[in-house]
DNA sequence: TCGCATGATGTTTACGCAAACATGACCTGT
DNA sequence: ACAGGTCATGTTTGCGTAAACATCATGCGA
């Protein structure tokens, strides 16, 4: 083997990155002062600061956040657990987390499940805690295999989205009263009753927003017309158009979301029926692409941002503060009324 | 004030995550030995392994990273710097990445910059530099403002996206190929020639297949007429889709993605022109949504999974092997023929 | 039978930092 | 003038881990 191979102690020292004992030496003070400048506390000398700070500059010296943590306890890092980009409300969710937490301080180190079981959330878990985070938020995009999740204690968890059963506490957009809000807007407009295309069984989201339609139409005295499901996707939102557009009398249809929302207005366009004039349809998420579609799509705008905040500030206060808050926060959502739906044909 | 504001150093204790002296404790053997399990090492006698690995479970020791991270300067995490998820782009680029960085055993930290100036670049380098990852991945979604981005040495860069003349190794879309698919798609249909819109003039990907419709109009001997620019939003798009609206001999357009695609089909029809009879359409990233629209958009589809496992794996072997290989690799996109394109009205 | 390799385990140390405690210098009021 | 305080700074220590080194038993070949 040759000589380069080798390393010598000196030849690792010059390279590795430079440490307060390495900004002490230069600047000629204590390793502590330059802990005290690094942290900005008081009792130090205009000077020496000064002294400290160029010597900082001058070696590039960045402070190692885990020995700091070592010594403090604290990452000033959030764990996230999603279950994937893909879906546009996820997507926007962990945007507006990792923006709230940057502005609260904290980096977020994300995990994305690939099935949501309990099993799985609990590796991501461990990961997590092991990797070193103050807390974790678990966005629970769908319904695990247990009934009580139970992680291990120590952690502070806020749950986004999820059941309100879960010892922890918990932020959501009120999706039923989205869905109220979209069902009464179609009875509103004089249809007799309305459809839905349900998302996925095991989602929360999906389940309340199907809930609260069902029980709006009762207290209105509508029928309740046989649901549908899909998944979330334009594809599945397509296949229950298509059953929709056979059935005669189907005069206005709310999807749980817009994607899905999109798929049933292309079935309905291909089988014939106008939008909004034969059927009106309405989503559920208000995506940019909403308003540009033919015709613009009455939806439901949900306030991610407001959400995310309020998610960053529990968990916070539960680092910070030491305070474990049960509370349960439901932000409310907007009727967005566009083209696509209106009074129904023959009324 | 009173006593349960105290806090006892055996209380502390008690509260405190078990360490590996506390498994070592109950297991009666070394803490080195119970390093060894920990990291699966040999040499380590079967029984007592086992006796190990049951005090681990029954104290539920987790190692703590930071203290490993400290020995070994080795934290396992990628730091991921992106422009925002809003972008459907974006948001796929960062799923992929996370889940391919998973599966190479790295947790993902994730950083969004407000504006992508140098200095906010450089603001969340020091930053995830100092949170303890091996490596950065930068999404340069837009161009910067420097000629020639310095980015402090010793940690290992990967960028997404970008421009070829940075000194890292860049992973990307082979955005030239797919315009230049779209354009002569468009122009085998029989169009004249083809408008484009572009994305926003700061953005490397938008101005990659701006200059390849460019070139490839120049290559078929087409007229090349003015170039529009959007922000990608669907926004974006409809205006520009009013301006061409308005212009007489418009028969096919080129939005630089799925989303001004949309834009500029939703002003097209207000207009009383038909997609594709009377103008052809096409977009650029494959939507979910794109098949579902209507017409269904004919686009090109990136693939982002082959891309993030590229960007992982060069970052991996910088990391581990410190190699620092300088490439640029692009990854090839498909041509998705649809029903928004078709032969021109009169040709 | 002895010496030496091998394997299991223990002991010491260093990683970089901040908390806790220690040391002076200087000030302030009586 | 001197006790008692305040402020800037230094010294010591410990956080949890893994590398390096040390120890001790066991086995095997000459």
């Amino acid at each position: 083997m040759d000589g380069a191979a080798q390393e010598t102690a000196a030849g690792r020292r010059a390279r590795r990155r430079p440490s307060m004992a390495d900004v002490a030496a230069m600047a000629g003070v204590s390793s502590q002062t330059v802990s005290r400048v690094a942290n900005n506390r008081t009792n130090v000398e205009e000077e020496t600061r000064q002294r400290v700070l160029s010597a900082m500059r001058v070696l590039g010296y960045r402070p190692n956040t885990a020995a700091r943590a070592l010594v403090t306890g604290q990452f000033r890092t959030l764990g996230l657990i999603s279950f994937g980009l893909g879906a546009f409300g996820n997507a926007r969710t962990v945007d507006a987390i990792t923006r709230a937490a940057q502005r609260a301080g904290y980096t977020v180190n994300m995990i994305a499940v690939e099935s949501q079981t309990e099993r799985a959330v609990h590796e991501a878990f461990d990961q997590l805690t092991m990797q070193a985070v103050d807390g974790i938020v678990l966005i629970e995009a769908q319904i695990l295999d247990t009934p009580a999740l139970r992680l291990p204690p120590g952690v502070p968890v806020v749950m986004a989205d999820g059941d309100v059963s879960h010892r922890h506490p918990m932020v959501d957009t009120d999706q039923a009263l989205g869905a109220r809000l979209i069902t009464r807007h179609l009875l509103d407009l004089g249809h007799e009753t309305v459809w839905h295309v349900a998302g996925p069984e095991d989602s929360y989201a999906a389940r309340r927003r199907a809930e609260s339609w069902h029980a709006t139409l009762k207290d209105a005295g509508a029928a309740v017309p046989q649901l549908l499901f899909g998944d979330w996707s334009a594809a599945s939102g397509y296949h229950a158009g298509r059953v929709l557009a056979r059935r005669p009398g189907v005069t206005a249809v709310f999807a749980a979301n817009d994607q899905m929302a999109l798929g049933v207005m292309r079935a309905m366009i291909q089988a014939g029926r106008r939008v909004p004039e034969d059927v009106s349809i309405a989503g559920f998420d208000d995506l940019d692409e909403a308003a540009y579609l033919s015709p613009p799509l009455t939806t439901v705008r949900q306030d991610f941002d407001v959400v995310a905040e309020r998610i960053v500030s529990l968990m916070v206060d539960q680092i910070e503060g030491g305070t474990a808050p049960s509370a349960t926060a439901f932000v409310a959502p907007e009727l967005i009324v566009r083209e696509s739906t209106a009074a129904p044909p023959s009324a």
